[in-house]
DNA sequence: TTAACCATCACGTTGCGTGATTGTAG
DNA sequence: CCTACAATCACGCAACGTGATGGTTA
């Protein structure tokens, strides 16, 4: 149903957090309705990166601070793609030293990303940026875009590239 | 000398990938020069995220086929980069719906440092980057900085800290 | 003798996957 | 009886960290 195989639902019930409900005759193990709901969610915060020591926390303790631990995740996240970055770097660093030096094409046409590109923002990180102002803020983004002189055709052209990568199901390499 | 720990200098011996040169008579490891010549490429590649397998073949075959495998990195990077972006839409999701309504207000201070913070700038590149901006417009740094609602005061205080540790003349590494 | 090094070895970590062995349903 | 399920348990993975136990050096 979610796509677990059979040792994931194994361990989730040896480590405590969806034991099923009951148990047949024969010690099968038998899952409710309310354990299919369960493993929804469980689901849904693993896929947000979340331990599974952090879900049980948050399914046992769901009327108040989960939003601490959520937000916790959010940050390092942040952190993971920093760390990641850095790796890009440092790799693309070590190609061009290896493979003489290459021309990048050509860069990009607009002072703010260059700017942006000088304080060590990537193509990746642009994107991110982009997704999370159209995310949060989309007429602002579009005020800001225009802001930028960008016409309002490549003005739509970037907002709907800032939401490539749909929503929770089935994703799809770009 | 590389901040690593002891114990990982005794799993890259275990290990295979960094073995001491000698040996003592009290049979204490002895690094040679060789060793942490080695031990620094290591250190690198490990920055740069490669495994401890991957490593030992490229400094076993470090005449040609390394490229590929750098290559091959930096593609699971765009791979990693691309899950934890996922992994952030599902996080902004689930805080949205526990927190009420979005952030519907103007674009303030703190929602753009917000925004670039999520998209993987820290302190240090948002430093970068007033300076960039400070340094090739000026008047339109000011602009932005009042379009985000920054009064006057402190907007000069920003201009100021953008110009901190800005060269005299030249660019930094880049 | 005592402190402060070193050596080897075993086990813990995370989120499962992979058997081995044994029981059960149809 | 055969086949395809189920259950439990032990071990393996990556890259180390953390003791335990015992030898070496000043």
């Amino acid at each position: 149903m979610f796509g677990l195989s059979r040792s994931t639902l194994l361990y989730y019930d040896r480590v405590g957090v969806l034991a099923p409900t009951g148990r047949s005759r024969s010690n099968y193990r038998l899952y409710s309705e309310a354990d299919r709901k369960r493993l929804e969610e469980i689901c849904s915060f693993r896929r947000a990166g979340l331990s599974i020591e952090d879900i049980r926390t948050l399914l046992s303790n769901r009327t108040e601070r989960s939003t601490g631990l959520l937000e916790r995740r959010l940050r390092a996240i942040g952190d993971e793609m920093r760390s990641l970055e850095s790796q890009q770097r440092l790799l693309a660093g070590l190609l061009r030293a290896q493979a003489g030096g290459g021309p990048r094409g050509p860069v990009d046409k607009a002072l703010f990303v260059e700017m942006l590109r000088a304080a060590g923002m990537d193509e990746a990180a642009m994107h991110r940026w982009h997704r999370e102002f159209e995310s949060r803020a989309p007429e602002a983004h579009q005020a800001f875009l225009r802001s930028l002189g960008i016409p309002e055709g490549e003005a739509l052209r970037i907002r709907r590239w800032s939401l490539e990568g749909a929503p929770a199901a089935g994703r799809r390499k770009r």
